[in-house]
DNA sequence: AAACCATGCGCAACCGCTTGCGCTAGCGTC
DNA sequence: GACGCTAGCGCAAGCGGTTGCGCATGGTTT
């Protein structure tokens, strides 16, 4: 039925070895040999067995991408950026879905590391000691984590945070709050702690509320929490969170920017469809993909001299639209 | 360094065979050597190596998925959707992204189907022929387009786009407008066909523009088109079109919903989202993305009988928001 | 007690490709 | 003309599982 190397080996009258290397190594054999084989695999329709070649060479040709949520905006850029990149080796990339369920993440891995030659592994919500066991399943670079000995692509929230709390100041809000993500997320902390010193340096007092799932639904109730409170501005941990505060606003007959100022986080394509649109903190997540194959092809090529795990990090900046105002008179 | 089916074998005293049958056909060896086998391997934290076995019982317990555009809202109900109820089946899935370039559909696909034991092709936009050598590639359903001689999933539009004619018809609108999508896309061709006819039968006047990208962008540009026309209401060809029509239209000061209705269709969770809320056509997605897995084991499976190729509708079905309101009198 | 059968396991081939090593033929060198 | 080298190939051993078939063993039949 199909065709494999030894029917075309047989076809040249050749060894299959000879086969395998005009078509892989053309360098070892002579131009003639090369020609043919060429020749006749193309005419008998010859295509690698990729499985075969896996088992004999010990690489899949494949890696493998973990993400929390596919369904979150977030991710999309990444995936898709990962995707291509990967296309661009000759690589194929297997996608799993934890659904924001931490204990899943090591399962996942588990399962993938088996077919794979490396691991990415986007915004995991593992403790420690379960990322560090992920770490050990096999080449693996982290996104949007860092972790000790391993590479990883860190998005730096500072610049952005800060970016974003000067916006607010100037515009004369005075007192902040901030719609916190989930617990375990690692750029939560990060985000949360640079927004803490923004606002400290500022003169800003800040409040923050949460955590909350990066959900829309989380925003709409974050919404309601924020009714007795001072702030007249909030940042949120993501910008699903951001457009559910701002949907429960105009809800309720307030206006998103004059009677409260709102702000994501991830500039996702969102962003700019909602109404007002959304001012937010963009965050390069298609860089971050894109960055986190070239580190895991490194450490698959070069798995000789072990350089220092390489740690990327990326800027944030602030991209202003309409969903941020002059603070109210009050 | 890893342990192998022999390693085990070794360790028991017994046969590699015999490990392996312990471990895949338990009832083929007697109770104890099973139980000592099981417990040897997991002491030695024996995995089986997946490429292996693939390579020697020619199934690789992977599916591949291409979809035209990950970062489109539609598409990730669908891949989670298909993620997860392939994992529950012990399968992986490779995603392949085409970025809604038509001529990239065969080329991943010839690429990937060389490693998977099926392909799950979602809103293809490949001219018949490629679809068809696409098909010819291995064992394929498609999601979202009618290839004959092959299972699909389909969604049936004429139901929802009549509740939505009926709709707006009901709220007083007499000319409606369609935002077409890309000609090649066979859903559109569905929908545009569909909401004709519903019109027709309901008497109300249909003016086409188009086609557009699925992209806000193209809604916005489409907003503009529409200045001029006669149309109270339109149904845009996607969630995303009738939003960039939406934000547009909010930037001009007219009122969504009053001045002009808008409908999407997909029912994406952005619908909620959009401020107004968007009108929409729901879509299961993620049923379709379930139901193409299903279709695609049952196809792997019984490559014996070879039933008619199971074809499966899935119906769709307005859900009213704040997008539509009655027709304004002019 | 002989013929018979089921059960439990091992042998070895095989899946399709890669690769270290050895062999041969043809060339240049002294 | 003998010797050594290199380029070009083939042999065969894997990679790590699965599986058809045959061989004992022990227990049932008659």
């Amino acid at each position: 039925m199909t065709v494999t190397l030894a029917d075309v080996a047989q076809a040249c009258g050749l060894s299959p070895s000879t086969v395998s290397r005009a078509l892989s190594d053309p360098g070892r054999v002579s131009a003639q040999t090369r020609d043919k084989v060429a020749r006749v695999a193309r005419e008998m329709g010859y295509t690698p067995n990729r499985v075969a070649r896996s088992l004999s060479m010990g690489r899949t040709g494949t890696i493998g991408l973990i993400v929390p949520d596919v369904a979150n905006p977030f991710f999309p850029p990444i995936i898709k950026a990962v995707q291509a990149r990967a296309a661009r080796k000759d690589l194929v990339v297997v996608l799993a879905d934890t659904d924001e369920r931490a204990a899943d993440e090591l399962d996942r891995a588990r399962v993938l590391s088996k077919q794979v030659d490396g691991l990415i592994m986007v915004s995991p919500r593992s403790p420690e000691p379960r990322i560090a066991e992920i770490g050990r399943l096999g080449p693996t670079v982290f996104v949007n984590r860092r972790v000790p000995e391993h590479p990883s692509v860190l998005i730096d929230n500072a610049d952005g945070m800060r970016q974003a709390v000067e916006h607010l100041v100037a515009l004369g809000h005075r007192r902040i709050g901030y719609l916190a993500g989930p617990r375990r997320s690692w750029s939560n902390q990060q985000r949360q702690a640079a927004i803490t010193e923004a606002c400290a340096q500022l003169g800003a007092e800040l409040v923050t509320f949460g955590p909350f799932e990066p959900q829309v639904q989380a925003g709409v109730q974050a919404a309601d929490l924020l009714q007795g409170s001072p702030a007249t501005a909030v940042i949120a941990y993501d910008d699903l969170i951001a457009l559910g505060v701002m949907a429960r606003m105009s809800e309720r007959g307030l206006s998103v920017g004059r009677d409260l100022s709102v702000m994501g986080i991830d500039d996702s394509p969102l962003s700019g469809m909602a109404y007002p649109t959304l001012t937010s903190i963009h965050v390069p997540g298609a860089e971050a993909g894109a960055t986190a194959v070239d580190l895991l092809l490194d450490v698959l090529d070069g798995l000789h001299g072990e350089p220092p795990p390489p740690l990327v990090e990326l800027e944030t900046y602030l991209v202003v639209r309409s969903s941020t105002g002059p603070a109210p008179s009050r």
